[in-house]
DNA sequence: TGAGTAAGAAAAAACGTTTAACAGGTTCGG
DNA sequence: CCGAACCTGTTAAACGTTTTTTCTTACTCA
């Protein structure tokens, strides 16, 4: 049972002396009301402290003004950062925000959606866990509310989306390492089952072969989940003969790890080993050597992510029709010191 | 105009050949239905995807199964990391999390407080600004549903908070900094206003005094804000003759700023002057050294954040009768590479 | 056999809004 | 001076649930 006490627009009208149909339209600026009575209904309502029940509202009128952030895993430093700015521009836009983690897991990713569709949040930000799950592009191409990707895409889901060229973002880091006269380089990164570090692999190694020197089988590492991972895989390269000059981490969890290794050696960097990663962190600037890394975009993505939705909101036919936006920002290198010449490693 | 296209309880009822207060009793496990039925109606709603309306729901019953978690600085890896946990253990009760950020920003906090007022959510998670406004402690106490302070307390406002020992922090950190030798050291701060920094401040003064060392004057930087403050303090403190031979930075974000002065300068850490902070950060450990800092224990504060509000939620009435609870939880030191012995200093 | 009872299902009211339809009064053109 | 148009406000319906109350049916037992 409510009861919770707070003043209905009922009390409001009364208090007012007017119909509740007349405080609805003073309050919200529709309809025709006169200047004196909206002033009198609005003091009306503020000294009841007067909050309309933000469920009734919606009911009746279909709306929520919420937005739904499905996030794959909130432990990862770029998805926070997208969650903040985020929040921040759909707030500005009058929007609140409901979060959800996945925690890259299938199952609460599935519960969690299934929430959003009964909370009738007005759209939804989606970054997909990694695993998938069956009926999973099903469910989300019945969502009844616009629905947008980020970061990652959907083999077989038609949907507005913004991502960031991971080819190019390989590429980068390879020709700044070609620059810097690395050949023999080493590469650390999770499952090529999945686009994004597959891309970031294609981009990497096929800048090398490009360059006549081809990435050695022994040096690429694969299937590195988690950051401990990342290490024994650190381990490996930097234990391994002749090793690598540089090592290129996929991604931020990884280059925790491979960080953490050398940290475990006696190896110097940039002197003796050069790395390189993707995504800016809020400490790779401080680091010494600072973090040289393939910076991803993150304010214009979530910039054209709620841009792009809440366009969706206002505008839904065009998404029905078929026409969907698929954005793709360009990442960019940021060279600090943990990159160097090889010729002094030699 | 709603037409969101998503089924009705009607028509669930409608498929199943039954009444919508079945459908419902069913669905929930409230009230009497045979089991037969139960299962036709539960495969019905399964067949058409029909996902309850929450708007309605919570109308009717006056619980929305929503927190409202206002924090006041989402660029804070603390609060971030409070976010994090607090998401996790709320959705494992069954509750969504609306997520506000205020910027520290009194205007934002208003608004927020007023959406989640309107919200109806079921209880809020509150991490004030430090940024005072007038009648904020009034609008908090008229709430209607159960809130919690986090991490900072609100003169004059009673109510449930879940905080840790800053005084405690201070001391460990001097107290580590003593057992290494230093006695000539230097602190870099926020307003001494604020409850927490003048805590953490007492607690580190108050140890170096008792050890026959007290703070110089010249030595104690206060009214850093921000990284940018925190930089241009901790040059004057290394510049400063017989400069200190340890600094004590009493949050991450004034840390950042004095290891982005120290990778400025030649000077050479922990051998010329240690470093120590508080907040643990994903970083501190891979940096070379690690920084040592005073943990704050979040997993515990969320926990208790988390518990202590539902508990409330569940059971209101103590709250109405003026009882509160006031958890203190305690940080600890933990050691890593960035502090040493003064000797080596000398 | 028939009244009493219990169980299961249905009907209807209520939650707090918004909004379409409507009503009363004033203005204005003809 | 009359009807139309307009302006401002009210009435009432509707949104999709949950829950209280009522109804039906079948069963029990004297």
């Amino acid at each position: 049972m409510a009861a919770t006490g707070l003043p209905t627009i009922r009390e409001v009208a009364r208090l007012a002396g007017v119909s509740v149909a007349t405080v609805s339209k003073a309050l919200n600026g529709s309809g025709k009301v006169s200047e004196p009575l909206k002033v009198r209904v609005q003091s009306a309502a503020e000294s009841l402290g007067y909050a309309p029940h933000a469920s009734a509202r919606s009911l009746r009128s279909g709306a929520t003004r919420i937005l739904g952030l499905l996030v794959a895993d909130l432990t990862n430093p770029f998805f926070l950062h997208l969650v903040e700015t985020i929040e921040r521009l759909a707030s500005a836009a009058g929007y609140s925000v409901i979060l959800c983690n996945s925690g890259e897991n299938a199952e609460r990713e599935k519960r969690n959606l299934q929430m959003l569709l009964s909370q009738r949040v007005d759209g939804i930000v989606l970054m997909p866990t990694r695993q998938n799950w069956p009926g999973r592009v099903g469910v989300l191409s019945n969502l009844t509310m616009p629905r947008l990707l980020v970061d990652r895409l959907l083999d077989g889901l038609e949907t507005d989306s913004v991502t960031i060229d991971n080819t190019l973002a390989g590429r980068l880091a390879a020709e700044h390492l070609l620059a810097l006269g690395h050949r023999r380089v080493g590469l650390i990164m999770g499952s090529p089952e999945h686009q994004i570090a597959r891309h970031r692999l294609d981009g990497f190694r096929d800048a090398f072969a490009a360059a006549g020197a081809p990435i050695e089988a022994r040096f690429l590492e694969k299937d590195a989940f988690d950051e401990a991972a990342a290490r024994a895989a650190a381990h490996r390269l930097l234990a391994s003969p002749e090793r690598p000059t540089a090592i290129f981490a996929t991604n931020n969890h990884l280059a925790l790890g491979l960080l953490g290794a050398i940290a475990e050696t006696a190896i110097e960097v940039p002197r003796e080993i050069s790395v390189i990663t993707i995504d800016d962190l809020p400490w790779a600037r401080i680091m010494r050597p600072g973090l040289t890394v393939v910076m991803q975009p993150t304010e214009a993505i979530a910039d054209a992510a709620v841009t792009t939705l809440l366009g969706r909101i206002a505008a839904p036919e065009a998404a029905e029709a078929g026409e969907h936006t698929a954005i793709v920002l360009k990442p960019y290198l940021l060279e600090r010191g943990s990159t160097g010449p090889v010729e002094a490693a030699a």
